[in-house]
Formats: C-alpha cells, structure tokens, sequence
DNA sequence: CTACTATGTGGGAACGATGTCATAGCGGTG
DNA sequence: CACCGCTATGACATCGTTCCCACATAGTAG
C-alpha cells in the first residue's frame, strides 16, 4: 500500500532504503539494465509498488539529455482532418514507447512558434507539425530538433516531411467533371501560397489545360478560412449570372460551405451543380446525395510522420526525404452531366 | 545569430559567460525574479536571443519541483465530442499561462492508468480526463496529482467533476417526443453504468413516469459502441414488428448508427421515425432535415474543466465540487407527430 | 555616526535519476 | 598460483536550473 500519511513523493531513494540496497542498484533493478540479481530485482520492484514509486521523468530526462517525448502540433483539432491526423500520431507514439504531447496553435504563425519554443524546452525528442510557417523548421532545425512537416511543406528539401499527392488527385477528380460534360468548374480555394494549395491549383490547372480549354481565372476562387466564410463566397459565386456547373472544392470546410450555399440557395446537387471536395469528411456520407471526395487516410499521414521522425531520430545523417501518400477518390452521388 | 557550429544547446551559464555576469544574475534577468539592474536584464536577454537559448524545462521543473504541465486525457479523439473538448481545454490552458499535454486512450482502463503513470512522471501540476474507469481518480488521488473528471464521474464527490444536466436535458427532450404524441420511444444506449448513461436513463424514465406510461425495458436497447453496431442494433430495433415510432439517440456515434440503419431500410424521417440525439455533431445540421439534437457545448466543459483544475491546483482545501452545465435543445425537424 | 533599508550581485547547495568507475567475490584456465 | 572473465554492488559526479544566503554599496532616518 502506498503510504499515505506521506507528504512528499517517494524518490529512487527511498525505495532503495526500503529494499535496503544503493539508489544504484535501484535504478538498475527498475530500469533493467546492467547486472542485479534476479532476487534483489524482486524485492525492489515490490518497494517500489508498495511505495508507489513513480519514475521523475524531469530528473530522468535532464540526466540522460533526452526524453521519450515527441511534439504534435495542429492547427485546428475540432477540425475532423487534424483531429485524425492526431490520433493516427498518438497511435504510433503509443506503440514505439513514446508520449505524445500534442499543441493546437489554431493556425497562427505567433503561436506556432511559441509552441515550438515549448517543445524545445521540454527537450522533446522530435516534432511533427502541420505548418503555418517556415518558422516552425528554421526555429527547430536552429535548436537541432528533429522536425517533421505533415500535410504541407514550408522546407521542402531540407526537413522531411509527408504529404499526399495532392496534384495527382486533384487532377483525375477535375478530370472526372470534365469527362461528365463540364466547362465550367470553380475551384474553390482558400490559398495558394502553400503547397497543399499550389498543389491543388496545379492539378486542376493540368486537367483544364489537358481538355484544350483555356483556364478561367474568375473561376479559381478565394474564399476565407471558415465555414461561414465559404459560404458567403459560395453564395456570391453561385448567385451570379454565370455560374459555375461544378465546383471542386479545395478542403472539407470550404466543401460544407458550398454544400451550405447550395442547399440554401434551393440547388439541388446533383442536377443544378456537381460538387466534389479534396478531403473527406463524416457527414459527406451521411447526407444525401453523398458526396464525391478524395479521401485522404488523415490518421495514415500521421502515423506516417512519426514513423519518419523516428527514423530521422534514429540516423540524424539521413538526407531530407519527402513521403508522398496517395489519396484515393470515393465516389458517391454528388456528380453527374451538367443540365446545359 | 545562434552558432550554427556549436553542438551542444546552450546553457544559462553560457548566457550567463557571454552577458558577463553570474548563473544567479543571469536566471534573475530572464525570470524577472528579484533585484536586476535594467541594463543588466537587458544584456542578459540580448545574449540569450543571440545564442538561440532556450530554458530546459526539465532541469526547472525538477528543481522547482512543479511544472506548467497539464494532462488532458481524451478517450477518442476522432470524435468531435472528445476534440472539441481537448480544443476548448487547450485554448483554456494557453489562456492561462500552461502547456497542455494531451493522450488518447482509446476508451482502454489500461491504457488510462499508462497515461495516468505518464502524467506523474511528468510532474504535471493536474490532470483532466473523461474516464473510463475509477482507476484514474483513485490513481491520481494517491499520487497527489490533482484530478478533475469531465463528462462522466467515477469518484462523485471525491474528486471535481465537470458535467452537464444529462437527467434534465434527456427529460425535456423525451418530453418533447411525448407531447407529439409519441408512444413508443426506444432509448438507445450504449451503457447505463457509467454517470453519463445512468443520468440519460434516469432522465428518459423520469418523463416516461411522468406521463403515466408504464416503461417498457425492451425500449430501452442496448446498442454496442461504435457506429456499426449502433447500425446493426438500430437495424435489427427497426425491422421488428412492432417498432418504435422514435428513437432517442444517447450520443452522436449512436444517432449515426441509427440514421444510416433509417436510411438503408428507407425509413423517412420524420414521416417514418422521429429521431433525436444527445450530443450535437456537425453532420446533424448538414443531412435533410437536420437532427433535433442536445447540444452539449464540448469545448467549454473542456475549458471549464481546466478552470476548475486551476482553482484546485491554487488551493487543495476547497471541498470537491461538481460543476454542471446545462445543455440546449437545437430543434431541426426530425421530429414529427407518429404516424399511427 | 550608526543603524537600517533598498538595490544589486555571486557562490553554492539542492532537485532526482543515471551511469561510470572502482571494488570484490567466485569459478575456471594456463 | 596468477590471471582472467563474469557477476554483482555501491560511491560519487553529473545533468541545468533555481533560489537561499552572504555580501556589497548607496542612500536615508534617527
């Protein structure tokens, strides 16, 4: 039984007095290395349950200079595709003997880098991050922390990282509208400064151009961050003269605010518009029709990136690779020939 | 600039060195701790800048004997409920000065008592946790960590809590169902030992009681945890006989099972069925019509959660306290009078 | 002129765990 | 018997930071 009665915490200490041994021959006994007998091992274990000893991983990792700590960091968990790509992190973390310790920066540049400031201190042993800025691996790459870009990269060629082929998926699903009979297809897209967005807009621009058909440019369209945001763009958009058959759109959010739009403004996907979006999401299935959507394994791609970490971990003289996951396109009912 | 050349991190000593003044002098200048002359504070801070120092938070935190940690523990991270409440303890956290350390265990009694080791190990200054068992409070308590329980409660009046009015809220929307003239209202449920599930029930039956109709337990039907057999379970509830004219969702992966076992039988909502669900999802206000559900505002139990923990951290006297927030009832229309 | 306070600085002992090194017993080998 | 290798254990320095104290100086009140 733990002593209650106890204020303080038991150290290594007092659990070797209570084995009657060393404080080394305790850590040997608890840690498991190096010679002790199989009987003292025993009967330190057991002073140690019985005090209800629990390992100071501070004093631990300040002795050994290094943890078993890895930093997550996000830039919007109630977003499900964070959400999952954490999950898929901790998952690996889990089974590689490492403590996740995840950090949602809500997509600033600022608390980025606080954040990884925070890494640092905690003298974690790698990062895997979904970057807002070439902050996060100029700061970490200076403090000689293994870092990891997932999802986009702002140092490409000199950090590893994982992403999908956004390119390629985005082509073969523009190229699917274009084989329907649509002209007209909007690109629905909140940047395309990073790589996922540069990305996206060049798929789409290979399938428009592979067509012969000259890119619209009033038909890649900007529009803001959050779901309201998207929705007041698509509203506008799908409001005006001339628009659009189809729209891609670029990301889940800005797909629930085109389906919001749409379904507010009395369209019926899909015979007045085909809507398909990069990264699916739950209620992409759950209403009717479904939509058609690319589909990345948001929990692979973070797993992925641990995985890498750990081996950039593991041989810090690797050069820089980038891990390129392939995203696959569920087709559901949300796409079909346009009316005109 | 840092010195790219040197290998090791600098240490405070090095700052120290390099602003000529003492350890003592340089950790006063960059805590803001005690007597520094400005100036001094200034040269110190300037050559902390320069060579890329950052504090190594385990050597702090083993000598201050405390950290700025604290353990949030989730049970499925890939459910909005559980995100949005890890997002709104983040926020809450970052708001208050302390880092936040998040693991899921996968709704696993083992794997929560790992975590649990792992936060001690950490020094952490509290935890916050949707457990699964009592082993988390019982486990903290003794390792005088600070604990307080959210969503669910396993140490009632032993430890904080923070919850919402599952017995309120479940009773007016059963309420709600009744005054439409609904008979047969299965409850769909996936436990009924935890807080959580005993409350929904208590509150079902309350207004079951209420309305002088005697509660039929085959109602009351035990759906497993995830959505596919919250699916096969609704399946096989609304392919009987005599079948229920609604269901009352206890959570938003249940509410999902039976929507999708709704649809695949091609039973019209409301016309069919009236469904309605505890635990608002994003998915509810997307499909046609949108689900009537109980919105439990996820993210604020989070920050409440870490509010509370805060308060007990500054003072460990305070008796326990069970903070209840009420939820509200988002009416959609996927209620409807029966149709018999 | 003494005593006291306020300001400023540095020396050095912790915090708890680890791991190197020294030491020692023992059995086997040349 | 000298030597080696193996098992087994403990003493002690160390990791980087903080903070208690001692000490120093200057200004001020009694």
């Amino acid at each position: 039984m733990a002593d209650l009665s106890e204020l303080r915490r038991p150290t290594i200490k007092e659990v070797a007095e209570a084995a009657g041994v060393s404080r080394s021959t305790a850590s040997r006994a608890l840690a498991g290395n190096g010679y002790v007998a199989g009987q003292v091992r025993e009967r330190v274990r057991e002073a140690a349950r019985d005090l209800g000893y629990v390992v100071d991983a501070t004093a631990r990792s300040l002795k050994q200079q290094s943890s078993r700590l890895i930093g997550v960091l996000v830039s919007d968990l109630t977003n499900a595709f964070y959400a999952d790509l954490a999950s898929g992190a901790a998952r690996e973390c889990r089974a590689r003997g490492y403590t996740m310790m995840l950090i949602d920066d809500s997509g600033s540049p600022d608390d980025e880098l606080e954040a990884a400031e925070a890494f640092v201190a905690l003298r974690v042993a790698g990062v895997v991050g979904t970057p807002v800025s070439a902050g996060l691996a100029d700061f970490l790459a200076r403090q000689r922390t293994p870092v990891v870009e997932v999802d986009r990269q702002f140092a490409e060629g000199v950090v590893d990282a994982v992403v999908v082929d956004n390119r390629e998926a985005t082509r073969v699903t523009t190229e699917h509208l274009l084989a329907l009979g649509h002209r007209r297809i909007a690109l629905f897209i909140d940047e395309t400064e990073w790589t996922t967005g540069r990305d996206r807009l060049a798929g789409y621009s290979d399938a428009i151009a592979a067509a012969g058909i000259e890119l619209d440019s009033a038909l890649v369209f900007p529009t803001g961050w959050d779901v309201d945001a998207a929705r007041e763009a698509a509203h506008t958009l799908l409001s005006s003269a001339n628009r659009p058959t189809a729209i891609f759109a670029a990301n889940n959010v800005l797909a629930e605010g085109a389906w919001r739009a749409a379904a507010h403004l009395g369209l019926q996907v899909p015979r007045d518009l085909s809507l398909v979006s990069f990264d699916d999401a739950p209620w992409m299935s759950m209403v009717t029709p479904g939509l058609t959507s690319i589909s990345q394994d948001a929990g692979e791609l973070g797993a992925q990136a641990i995985a890498t970490l750990l081996e950039r971990i593991a041989d810090a003289s690797l050069p820089p690779r980038t891990v390129i996951l392939s995203a696959a396109i569920t087709m559901r009912g949300s796409t079909s020939a346009p009316l005109n």
